[in-house]
DNA sequence: TTAATTTATTATAAATTTATAATATATCAA
DNA sequence: TTGATATATTATAAATTTATAATAAATTAA
């Protein structure tokens, strides 16, 4: 049903869908930062949970979200997990944002 | 105090919030068509009405956040307001989207 | 084995956003 | 002046998102 009423959207429309729901991860502050530690490199929830301000279980539940959309990827290794950017066009995203806004 | 609080942030947390707060103007589907329809150009909100997917209330409702953010600029002319692009970081922001995701 | 550390999960309260309906205002044409 | 058209405003219901607290699970060290 939600299917069908995707397919009979215009291309447009339907980029307006896609990108706007991906955009919507980037548009929490701390999200944003996340992925903005990890476009320079590799680092464990633990390293994340010292450069954002967010409680551990609040981070937790972030992470899983970008997780979820496929936008970082995770890595265990002994009690520690290793998260990194899985997306080339977030990375690219992220790249342009600090361009065009810092 | 809202701004003593966002005066001790750290200048990476600051632009994560600044940042953040523009790109939740994007996250909404038809926000995000209204700029990138805007991107090809001024267009009254008849016309733009005709190409979201918006009732004519909410479209003026959403219009409003877009020009309160300083994001599009409007003219009038007779019975019809024309709104344009006003913020060129926009532009390359919807330019950049373009590029990488469709 | 026990305790400490690191991360995840679940439930839920609080806040924010989105959408709808009703109404108002301004401009033009007849 | 009246009616039609274009746009804005207000109130509010409904949906979604964010944040907190409590707890669980996995790993390592002692």
């Amino acid at each position: 049903m939600s299917t069908a009423k995707k397919l009979e959207l215009s291309p447009i429309q339907n980029n307006a869908l896609r990108v706007s729901h991906l955009l919507r991860q980037l548009s929490h502050p701390q999200r944003l930062l996340i992925l903005c530690l990890l476009s320079g490199g590799e680092a464990s929830v633990h390293e994340i949970l010292e450069r954002t301000e967010l409680s551990q279980s609040h981070l937790s539940q972030e992470i899983n979200k970008l997780k979820a959309e496929g936008f970082i990827s995770s890595r265990k290794e002994g009690r520690l997990i290793y998260y990194k950017l899985h997306d080339q066009r977030i990375k690219k995203l992220i790249q342009s944002l600090q361009k065009i806004f810092c």
